[in-house]
DNA sequence: ACTACCCTTACGGCGCGTAAGTGTGT
DNA sequence: AACACACTTACGCGCCGTAAGGGTAG
C-alpha cells in the first residue's frame, strides 16, 4: 500500500496521515528505494482505530494512551465525552432558537429581539438619526439591565407601542426630530410641556424600572450615548424636561 | 472608559477587544497622554453588536459587512446559519449515540460495536494473540464492507456465538492457538477435518457474504492481515483447509 | 510527453489564551 | 514598595487545507 491507498481505505486524506506521522500518532512505515512510504496492514488497522476514536470526539492527544495502554477509565472517559457533547449541543440549540426568533423580525440582526419587537411601529416617521440612536440605545440597555428587568422593560416598550399611545409618541418624536437652530425657546417649552403631559406617567415608570434593574454607571452610559446624537436644541429640550421633572418632585 | 471597563461592560476579555482591533473589526479609540486607550460609548455599542452577532454563530469575517453595509440577504443568511447548526448538531448527536452504545460493552472503544457485540463470548479461552488479531480483523472488516452487508455479517457472527455452536468454536479456536512446532502434520490434518465438519456450512455462508459485499482488494488485505499473526503451523493448517475446500468444490 | 501520482517544507486559519517583558496609577 | 492595571509582541492550539517546488511511475 502507498499513501494514497492507505488514505482511501481509511477514508481520510493523505495530509491527515502525514499529520499523524508528525505528531507520532502513526508510526512511519518503511520506504521504497525511491523514498515512497510503503504501508502494511498494521498501519491501516491503526489508522482505522484512530478514525473510530476521533469519530467519538476524542482529541488526537488522548488517543495514544488509549491504543497503546489499556483504556482504563472507560466509563469516566465516556461520561466526560458525553457531557461535553451535551453542552455543545445545548449551546448550538440556543443559537438556533435565537435565529428562529430573528427570522420573524425585520429589525437588524444585532438588536435585542425581546425588547425591540414592540419598537418597530414607533420608528415610523422618525429621522434616520433618531432611529439609529434608538436602536443603539436598545443594544446598550439590553446589555446592562439585569435579567429580571428585561420583562419589565419589554412591557414598558409595549405600552408605548399600544395603538392608543403610539400615534402620540410618533408625533412627539417627529417634533423632537425637527428641533433645529430655527426653533424658538417658546416652541421648545411647548414641546416639553406636551411631553410631560402625555408621557409623564410613563417616564416615571421608566425611571423606577431603571433604578431597580440597572447600575448607576449603566445610566451614565446611556445618558452619554443619548446626548451624543442630539443637536443643541434637542439638548435644550432635554434640560427643560429635566428641570420640570425636578420641580414637580418638590 | 478604559480597556478593562469596556471589556467588562461587553462581557468579553481585553484580549478579545484587542483582537478585534487587530483584524479591523473595532476602530482603535483615541489614547490618553500615557498611551492608554480611551473608549467612548460608540465603541461599546459596536462591541455589543459584534457580540450579538457572534452569539448567532457568525464568523468575525462576516460581521463588518453586516454592521457597516445593510444586512441585505437576511433570510438566506439566517437559513444558511441554521442549516449549518443543524448539521453540526446532528453530527454531535451521532457521536452521542455511538458513545451510548459503547457504554454497555466491555470491548475496546475502537472496535465496531455492531459487529463486535456478539464476539465477546467467542474470545473466552483464546490466546491473547488470537484475541488481538480477531479484533483487528473486525476493525478492518467493518471499514471495508458495504453498508448493506453489515447486517449480514453481524448475523453470521451471532450464529457463531449461539450457545449451540459457541462451545465448539471455542474449542476449535483453542486447538488452533495451540498449534506449535511440536505439532505433527497428522494433528494438523485432524484439526482441519474437525474444522470443516463443524464449520463447513458457516464458512461457505461467510464466503458468500464476503463475495457479495466486499471488493477483491478488501479480501486480499484481510487475508494478509490474518497471515501476519500466524505461526508457520497455523499457516500449514490454513493451507490444508483451503485445499480441502478446493477439493470439495470439484 | 503526458498524466497521475509521490516526496518535503511551510504558511494559513479561527478566536482568542497565555505568556513575557515593560511602564503607569494610587 | 506593592499591587492592579495598562501597553506591545509573539507563540500556541486542533486539525489539518493548501500551496510551492520537485521527483517518479506507467
Amino acid at each position: 500500500m502507498r499513501s494514497r491507498d492507505l488514505a482511501r481505505f481509511a477514508g481520510v486524506t493523505v495530509r491527515t496521515v502525514r499529520h499523524y506521522h508528525q505528531i507520532g500518532l502513526l508510526a512511519e512505515p518503511g520506504r521504497d528505494a525511491n523514498g515512497y512510504r510503503r504501508y502494511r496492514v498494521e498501519h491501516l488497522v491503526r489508522l482505522l482505530r484512530i478514525g473510530r476514536l476521533t469519530a467519538l470526539g476524542l482529541p488526537l492527544r488522548d488517543i495514544p494512551a488509549l491504543l497503546d495502554g489499556a483504556g482504563e477509565p472507560r466509563v469516566e472517559l465516556l461520561d466526560g465525552l458525553d457531557a461535553a457533547l451535551e453542552r455543545q449541543i445545548e449551546g448550538l440549540q440556543d443559537q438556533r432558537r435565537i435565529i428562529a426568533a430573528l427570522r420573524d423580525s425585520t429589525l437588524p440582526l444585532d438588536t435585542p429581539h425581546d425588547l425591540a419587537s414592540a419598537l418597530a411601529p414607533l420608528e415610523v416617521g422618525r429621522s434616520a438619526n433618531a432611529i439609529r440612536s434608538g436602536r443603539e440605545q436598545l443594544v446598550l440597555l439590553a446589555s446592562m439591565i439585569a435579567a429580571e428587568g428585561r420583562a419589565a422593560i419589554a412591557e414598558l416598550y409595549e405600552r408605548l407601542a399600544d395603538p392608543a399611545l403610539a400615534v402620540t409618541v410618533q408625533e412627539l418624536g417627529r417634533r423632537f426630530d425637527d428641533l433645529s437652530p430655527d426653533t424658538t425657546s417658546a416652541e421648545i417649552a411647548d414641546l416639553a410641556a406636551a411631553y410631560l403631559t402625555q408621557l409623564g406617567p410613563w417616564l416615571r415608570a421608566y425611571e423606577t424600572v431603571m433604578a431597580d434593574f440597572t447600575g448607576g454607571d449603566a445610566r451614565t452610559l446611556l445618558a452619554a450615548h443619548a446626548l451624543e446624537a442630539m443637536t443643541p436644541q434637542q439638548k435644550d429640550f432635554l434640560a427643560v424636561v429635566a428641570a420640570k421633572i425636578a420641580q414637580e418632585r418638590d
